[in-house]
DNA sequence: TTGCGTTTTCATTTTTTTTTGAAAACAATG
DNA sequence: CATTGTTTTCAAAAAAAAATGAAAACGCAA
C-alpha cells in the first residue's frame, strides 16, 4: 500500500481509490527527483487519476492538506504548466486539471528551471577567461580545465532541448 | 566575487585564488540542482581548479569546513566516480583528484541516482495495471493515463542513456 | 458599496537536511 | 603490538526547506 497519506479521504478501497494513491505516490517521487516539494506531487499525482477537475477545496479535502500548501503547490504547479484551471458550469470555485503530454512538461521544466541555471554558467566562464590572458603558456592548465566546462555548458544547452524534442509520448 | 566562503584560507588575491573561488561558486551551483549538497560542490569545485591532489586535510583547511563533511563529501564524490585518490610520493594521507570527463560523471549520476527510480516506477506501473482487468471498456480513462505513464518511463529509461552516450566532452 | 466566498500571502512552526566535532575504527610504521 | 597519524562514524547542533493557518487581499454579485 503506498504513500503516507494522512487525510481520512484517500482510503484504498476501490480501485479508483487505489490507482490515486499509486499516482500520488508515484507523483510524489518523480517530482522529488526534480527536486519539487511533495506537496506538489501530491496534488499534482491526484489531479492525473481524477476524471472530474478538482477544485483547491477539494484538493485539500482529500489530500488533508494546509490551504496554504494547497495555493502554493497550484502556483508552482501553473507556473510549470503542469496544471491548467477549467470553467465548471455553476461553480465559482477554480478548479484544476493536469497536463497529461509530458513532453510539453518537460520541456517547460527546463525552460523554467534548468536554463537560467545555464545561462548564469555561460557568463561566469566568461568572467573566469577575461583573468588568462592571450598565448601565457604557463596557464596551459586553466585553459584546459575552462575549455571543457564551456563544453560542458554548450553541451547542455543543445542536448536538453534536444531531448525534450525526442520525448515523443 | 564569488561565492561565500568562510576559510580565511580562500582569497581572491592572485588569479589561480580567483578561479579558484569561482569554480567553487560554479559546481557548488551545479551540484545544487542535482541535488547534492554544498559541500560536496565546495571540493569538487576545489578540486577541479587544483594542479596537484590534495588530501583531505589541505580541503579541510582551504574551505575551512569540518573533518566529517569533507570526509562524507568525499565518500559521495567517490561513490559518483567524481574524484578518484592518487598516490602520492612518500605521502600517508589519500590524495584526490577530481575526475574531469564529464560524460563520465554524467553516466555514473544517472546510473547511480536516477536509474533506480526508473526502475522502481516501472514495477509500481506494472501493479496499477493489475486492478484493470481487461476489456473492462468503463476502465478507458484509467487504461489511457497508465499507458501515458508507462510511455514516460519507457523513454525515460531510453533517453536518458543515449544522452549520456551524446554528451561528446 | 457592501458582503460573502475564494485565494494568496507570510510570520510562525514543524520537518528534513546538512554540518559539526569528538570518539571510535582503522592502518601503517617502527 | 604499541604508537601515531589518518579516516570514518554518528549523536547532537545548526541551517534550510516545507507546511501551517490566520489575516489580508481579491473579485464577484447583489
Amino acid at each position: 500500500m503506498p504513500a503516507n497519506i494522512k487525510s481520512q479521504n484517500l482510503r484504498s478501497e476501490t480501485k479508483e481509490n487505489y490507482l490515486e494513491l499509486e499516482s500520488i505516490d508515484f507523483f510524489v517521487r518523480m517530482m522529488g527527483i526534480l527536486g519539487l516539494p511533495r506537496s506538489v506531487g501530491e496534488i499534482y499525482g491526484l489531479l492525473y487519476f481524477s476524471q472530474e477537475p478538482l477544485s483547491m477545496d477539494q484538493i485539500v479535502q482529500k489530500l488533508g492538506m494546509s490551504i496554504g500548501s494547497a495555493s502554493q503547490g497550484l502556483k508552482t504547479l501553473r507556473s510549470l504548466k503542469a496544471v491548467r484551471t477549467s470553467y465548471v458550469a455553476g461553480e465559482r470555485k477554480d478548479h484544476y486539471q493536469p497536463e497529461t503530454e509530458f513532453r510539453r512538461l518537460f520541456s517547460n521544466f527546463l525552460k523554467e528551471e534548468i536554463l537560467p541555471h545555464m545561462e548564469s554558467a555561460s557568463e561566469r566562464i566568461k568572467r573566469m577567461e577575461t583573468v588568462l590572458p592571450q598565448g601565457q603558456s604557463e596557464d596551459e592548465f586553466y585553459k584546459v580545465r575552462i575549455e571543457k566546462l564551456k563544453k560542458l555548458t554548450r553541451a547542455g544547452g543543445r542536448l536538453l532541448p534536444a531531448l525534450a524534442g525526442l520525448l515523443k509520448l
